[in-house]
DNA sequence: CCCATGTCAGTTCAACTGAAATCT
DNA sequence: CAGATTTCAGTTAAACTGACATGG
């Protein structure tokens, strides 16, 4: 029987192509991440966080495309965990923003690191060139299909 | 722009584009299978079972990487609607071979259309030779990440 | 009044693990 | 017996919808 990766497969549809791709990542991500006790969504939302921070949970869900609900049971672990803090708005007395504590800093430098080598494995095959378009060319993609919402 | 060591745009990482890039062409395929009754998952089976027909469950599993208890739901339900049916293989009783039926085929087709036609959209700002290029570059990426398991 | 935000509560869905029967 | 396949059953993870209070 065929080998699960084998070739003569409808692999070659770039939406087969993505999603294949997505899949490996992500199992890799989360075993990378799991070591240093984090998830994939919490990464997310540290990065983030590192890279705005005061973020409220409902724009942080927006960005996530997730409701705030379930936005807000992850920014509730990552309190817990002392990875966040989160503070009213001086203007805005609904608005909680969330911003990195040291420790979650200290942990997202970590998952960076992680998911830096799997990223660094994964484009091992790819040149300089390559590698910034297939930058360009996601970025096309993510572009050119999200207006249809 | 981007420091050496330091944690600068997440956004820019190759990670989180293919992430966002098949988030976004999940959302379009969703909405787009449902108006022919089926899921992104039920697609996939079909798609493969038209590529090589008579797959067993475990062997579907595998290749869709989830465990065949999982598929055997996605199974019985593909089985409901008639659009798969399942044999005895002929020199290894236990295993059911899946095929598709004429009416799996026919949405099989519908799906593909309507997949191709987001795909289309998704690659518009791309010409030939950078579909092409992109093609090329999530292979390697698949390839070089997935041996990894 | 209208809208956005935060959050408690219950629900749904799609995966999972456990266990058992069948077949080579 | 070892190993693979199928499948019943319960469980878990992570999203969802509904409802409500609050702030601008």
């Amino acid at each position: 029987m065929a080998d699960a990766n084998g070739p003569g497969y409808d692999y070659e549809r770039p939406g087969f192509l993505i999603k294949q791709a997505q899949a490996v990542l992500h199992a890799e991500m989360t075993r990378a991440l799991a070591s240093h006790g984090a998830t994939i969504s919490q990464y997310a939302v540290l990065a983030a966080l590192d890279q705005e921070s005061g973020l409220s949970n409902a724009e942080l869900a927006r960005r996530a495309f997730i409701t705030p609900q379930s936005m807000n049971e992850n920014l509730r672990e990552l309190e817990q965990r002392a990875w966040v803090i989160r503070h009213q708005h001086p203007d805005h007395g609904r608005i909680l923003q969330t911003e990195l504590t040291k420790a979650g800093r200290s942990v997202l430098r970590h998952c960076e690191a992680a998911v830096t080598a799997i990223e660094e494995r994964m484009l091992a095959g790819l040149d300089a060139g390559q590698r910034r378009d297939l930058a360009v060319a996601l970025r096309s993609c993510v572009t050119a299909l999200g207006p249809a919402r």
